[in-house]
DNA sequence: GCAAGGTC
């Protein structure tokens, strides 16, 4: 008997379809020879410091170095204090008879570095010794999962990604637990004051936009405002500069040629550009854009965003929705026009699904190379029925974003007259042509709205027209928004795009900072923390949070291109370099972090002893 | 009491 082991149970269900392996029993699906379990993500941790005799939180113990880790059973929180999970511990004892049993262990697990590191951590801490080969696929079409069965790699090609892994999670080990006792100790441990490689980087991204914002000294500009008139419009045109005292401008509009000063048609059109813009229709969505969307549209929290998709996922109307991916490879896209035909009904979509299914499908989202993991979340075409308000306003953006994927541009015309009357005054006008994918939801882009007169009449360069009135406008230059958990979580991902080394920059460009998976946990664990809070939707620093962003501001966990340089030095052991090494740096700078932290503190003892 | 990672 050989025994395939996925990552979680909707996994090994469709593993086992494909098989024709229908004999469910507690915890695994049997048939064909084959035995398909599962894990529900990490079942095995790396164990806490008092399993390492570092008990209470004390500066004798630090810097906590195990020389060996240890694994433990997930642990859950309960009324009765931290304990293992149960469930965690069922599904354990049902891998470990299911391993005894079995002649080989198919690796099914996610193709990607933490999948590894499932599967090995339960491999080990099950002492297991059985033969191993390892399922690499990223979807799980039919066709996806036969190709890879017939494709088994053996485990140990598998070694070095596992490497990476375990290096990855000892390192986020060793520097969160020893930086977050060690100020939480000089502080006078009066709270827990956490620190992470992921958390503390968003922390300062959080606190550094708050007082950028908070020392923001507005400055003042004029411009001047005239409006034209053609036969029946009337748009308006902003002067070309902006003028510094309200005097300059007044000057500027005294030179107006309107009627007042005598000129019936004073100003000339001096050039009209006219250009027709294309806009390809957007990505399909990730579990981050999702989030972002969910935020903007309906002010939803990233971890509510990540809850109501997970429930639609268990209910089986969406695909996996923890994935970065923003794209489809061939052969899902090959069953896409069947699942757009589900929606020729839908009261909101039906006339797009029906279009898209007369016409040739847009095919930017599908790229079979930029599928990771998980591609890009779809609804599975499974019938909804009645959704509670929230589930149906999340279904319905993955429905409509679907739709709008893989519709045709937009195309736009964009007008720029410059109006010459004393001095130059500029109009913009857009006008959309054809909609294409914006029919789906048809809401128009919010930025530009407020400068842009939405169309533009006819006018031809020479010709004058009228001036119909005139004004000096008062304006003032606005600081960077505070961080909402949308923009958060843009720049979650892109961070690596702020990072000047390109080395490090390519290292964080696939990954940003934290994974789809743990955004919205960051911003959680931050919450329950105390160092920030919602206001609105806006996210702001208290001053515990500012308090310890100015401890650690200047030092490099505070930094997102520490997680650049580990993603670095992570491939680098995926590709077979030393692990030694990389272990020596973090040990060193677990060392000296754990040093400098707990010489830091003072200055928060007296901040937490006020409150 | 603590990290970051995965998932119900």
């Amino acid at each position: 008997m050989k025994i395939v082991i996925a990552e979680k149970p909707s996994v090994a269900r469709e593993l086992a379809k494909v098989f024709g392996a229908t004999n469910k029993k507690a915890g695994y699906i049997e048939g064909k020879g084959y035995s398909f379990t599962w894990a529900f993500g990490h079942l095995l941790q790396l164990a806490p410091p008092q399993d390492y005799g570092f008990y209470g939180w004390k500066q004798q113990n630090l810097p906590m170095l195990p020389t060996k880790f240890k694994l433990a059973v997930r642990k859950i929180k309960t009324k009765d204090g931290i304990v293992e999970d149960p469930a965690v511990r069922k599904q354990l004892n049902v891998i470990k008879s299911l391993f005894d049993e079995c002649t080989e262990i198919i690796v099914a697990t996610d193709a990607g570095r933490e999948g590894e590191l499932i599967f090995r951590y339960i491999y080990y801490y099950l002492k297991c010794k059985k033969p191993f080969r390892r399922l690499w696929i990223s979807s799980q079409t039919d066709q996806a999962i036969k190709e890879g069965f017939r494709n088994l790699k053996p485990g140990s090609d598998y070694d070095t990604l596992f490497n990476s892994a375990h290096c990855r999670s000892e390192s986020d080990w060793l520097v969160g637990m020893n930086a977050t006792q060690a100020l939480s100790i000089s502080a006078g441990n009066r709270a827990v004051l956490s620190l992470g490689r992921v958390q503390t980087p968003t922390l300062a991204m959080i606190c550094s936009r708050y007082i950028e914002t908070k020392n923001f000294v507005p400055e003042i500009f004029f411009q001047v405002a005239i409006q034209l008139q053609k036969e029946e419009s009337f748009f308006r045109a902003i002067s070309a500069k902006n003028y510094k005292t309200r005097e300059e401008a007044e000057t500027i509009m005294a030179k107006v040629l309107d009627a007042a000063t005598g000129n019936e048609k004073g100003g000339l059109i001096a050039s009209v550009d006219a250009k027709a813009k294309k806009e390809p229709p957007p990505l399909l969505h990730d579990l981050s854009s999702l989030q972002q969307e969910a935020n903007k549209k309906k002010g939803y929290t990233a971890d509510q965003t990540l809850g109501i998709l997970q429930n639609l996922y268990e209910s089986k109307l969406v695909t996996y929705p923890r994935t970065g991916s923003r794209y489809i490879g061939d052969d899902v896209f090959a069953t896409v026009p069947d699942l757009i035909s589900k929606f020729t009904d839908h009261p909101l979509f039906g006339k797009d699904a029906t279009f898209l299914l007369n016409n040739k499908l847009n095919k930017r989202s599908v790229n079979a190379k930029k599928v990771t993991d998980h591609h890009a979340v779809l609804p599975t075409g499974e019938y909804a029925g009645h959704l509670s308000s929230d589930r149906q306003a999340v279904y319905d953006m993955v429905v409509g974003r679907m739709i709008e994927a893989f519709h045709q541009e937009c195309i736009k015309e964009t007008t720029k007259i410059i109006v010459s009357s004393g001095s130059d005054f500029v109009a913009n006008g857009t006008v959309i042509q054809s909609a294409g994918w914006r029919s789906v939801f048809n809401d128009n882009d919010e930025e530009k709205k407020d400068e842009d007169n939405a169309t533009l009449p006819k006018v031809i360069k020479g010709e004058s027209l009228a001036i119909t009135n005139k004004a000096v406008l008062e304006k003032q230059t606005k600081p960077k928004p505070l961080y909402t958990e949308a923009t958060l979580l843009k720049a979650l991902e892109t961070c690596g795009k702020d990072i000047e080394d390109e080395e490090l920059r390519y290292a964080m460009k696939e990954s940003g900072l934290g994974t789809p998976a743990t955004r919205a946990s960051i911003i959680e664990t931050l919450i329950k923390r105390e160092y920030i809070g919602r206001e609105k939707k806006n996210l702001v620093p208290s001053k515990k949070g500012l308090a310890v962003y100015d401890v650690v501001k200047n030092k490099k966990i505070a930094q997102a291109e520490l997680t650049g340089q580990w993603e670095k030095r992570l491939e680098e052991i995926r590709e077979g370099a030393s692990v030694k090494d990389f272990k020596a740096e973090i040990t060193d700078y677990t060392k000296n972090i754990t040093q400098e932290l707990l010489a830091a503190g003072t200055g928060l003892y007296n901040l937490l002893k006020e409150a």
